[in-house]
DNA sequence: TCACATTTGTCCGTATGTATC
DNA sequence: AGATACATACGGACAAATGTG
């Protein structure tokens, strides 16, 4: 028992088209291939590697959903490389959410520990472009609710550049896989501002909105003092808040 | 600037493998495709759908590569309901790493937060049963040091395990994702038990596994005694000579 | 042990749609 | 607007691997 110690799957059988999506991945970890270059067409490609193109297609697949590259069809359109990793990343943590290997409880409990390791990194390591950047992430947030819009998309960006604010890449792809759940369950249960919604879950909707920024300005403000204790708290406030919501969604 | 706030990638024409493959992991989604179940052959496939063989697998392999399913050749063989997304998680977090978009620093210091706080979570949650597989992994590191063997896989174990038993499955995937960088960082600079390691080298290593395992041992101590903070101290001790090891690898 | 059926893996040729110049 | 370049998609074919009788 427990042979697969070794590594993730050396038990496949070397099929081409992973022999080619390895060997363009190699080009791209060493530095040969840099994003914005554009790859070979695929019958240059399968001309290179001595392949079929519906080898070099499902290669490309692979290099596609891996995050390596990006496609474009017609004229000098072709495959470029792009990192899209990150996107990657928290679409498959969707996937895994939606697979019920997470429950909401986990999610929610597993965010209120994460976030308060990334507020204490916050106000160890961010500088003034950082602050800005959340004042200006509340100042879009606040314009939004005036005009009486959802500012959804603004209030899961917080977290998110909270995340970056830590100066850490790992709390970056950790948030930003938790936030892209969040937005999916919101997506989910006040499906834009269209006809179905009625009129009062929709004031409902910005009275959240607008209690997500103005919690979110009070960390801002406690960060900007490097008052971590009080960023906590508040933080711990506004989680509670936003559990409560996910619980009346899900019930 | 700034358009593509709403969601990943909405701007992808709709290609019919994704159609597909969508399709497919909507029916897995619903309960409807199990893992376990056999998928039909591709040529099967490609009559229900209505496509070409070469949509189907170009489908095939976005799944594969997602972890959805797994597919054998041969007789009897085929695609495969199976989840290994946590497999898929893990290797694009070490594809985040090696394209630098992780430093070692960072990863360092992420983990020593996230250790923490899985371990506060640990002393909260674990039952007997997660001390018992704790036991065993360090039971079979022993073992494997007292016959003079590295226990680097036991080793790297013991924190995924430690991850399972805080009862969070968020922290199973990004424990999971930073130890398969680590194990990827140690593989790198002991390569098995081969002839071009000296001697002197892997008595090092060696060395270093059972200082880790000790370490284990005593975190493992601190934990069934509900003792958080002396778990902690040990586990800041344990992480400071890891990071010296790694530091001396990257020199 | 050995043939056989099944299924993936791979190839070639061709046609179509689409974006760029 | 037309020509070009490219991905997308189709159909048919053979090779290779794998389980089954």
């Amino acid at each position: 028992m427990a042979k697969q110690n070794k590594l993730f799957s050396p038990l496949k059988t070397t099929r081409s088209f992973e022999q080619v999506s390895a060997n363009i991945k190699k080009l791209i970890f060493d530095g040969v291939l840099k994003p914005g270059d554009k790859l070979p067409p695929e019958i240059e490609l399968s001309h290179q590697f001595g392949v079929s193109r519906q080898t070099i297609r499902e290669a490309l697949r692979i290099l596609e959903l891996s995050g390596f590259i990006t496609v474009q069809k017609g004229g000098s359109g072709g495959p470029l490389i792009q990192n899209t990793i990150l996107h990657t990343i928290h679409a498959l943590f969707l996937d895994a959410f939606q697979m019920e290997k997470i429950s909401n409880q986990e999610l929610i409990s597993a965010r209120r520990d994460i976030e308060k390791v990334v507020l204490a990194r916050v106000v160890e390591k961010a500088d003034e472009t950082d602050f800005d950047r959340l004042r200006d992430n509340i100042h879009r947030a606040k314009n939004k609710i005036e005009n009486n819009l959802l500012a959804t998309d603004e209030n899961i960006q917080f977290h998110n550049l909270l995340a970056e604010a830590a100066k850490n890449h790992v709390y970056v792809i950790v948030m930003g896989s938790i936030m892209a759940v969040e937005r999916e369950l919101m997506s989910r249960h006040s499906p834009e501002e269209d006809a179905s919604t009625s009129s009062f879950q929709y004031t409902e909707g910005i009275l959240k909105s607008r209690h997500a920024q103005e919690y979110h300005e009070g960390i801002l403000n406690a960060l900007v003092e490097r008052d971590l204790p009080r960023a906590i708290q508040l933080m711990d406030a506004h989680l509670q808040e936003v559990e409560e919501r996910v619980q009346l969604f899900l019930k």
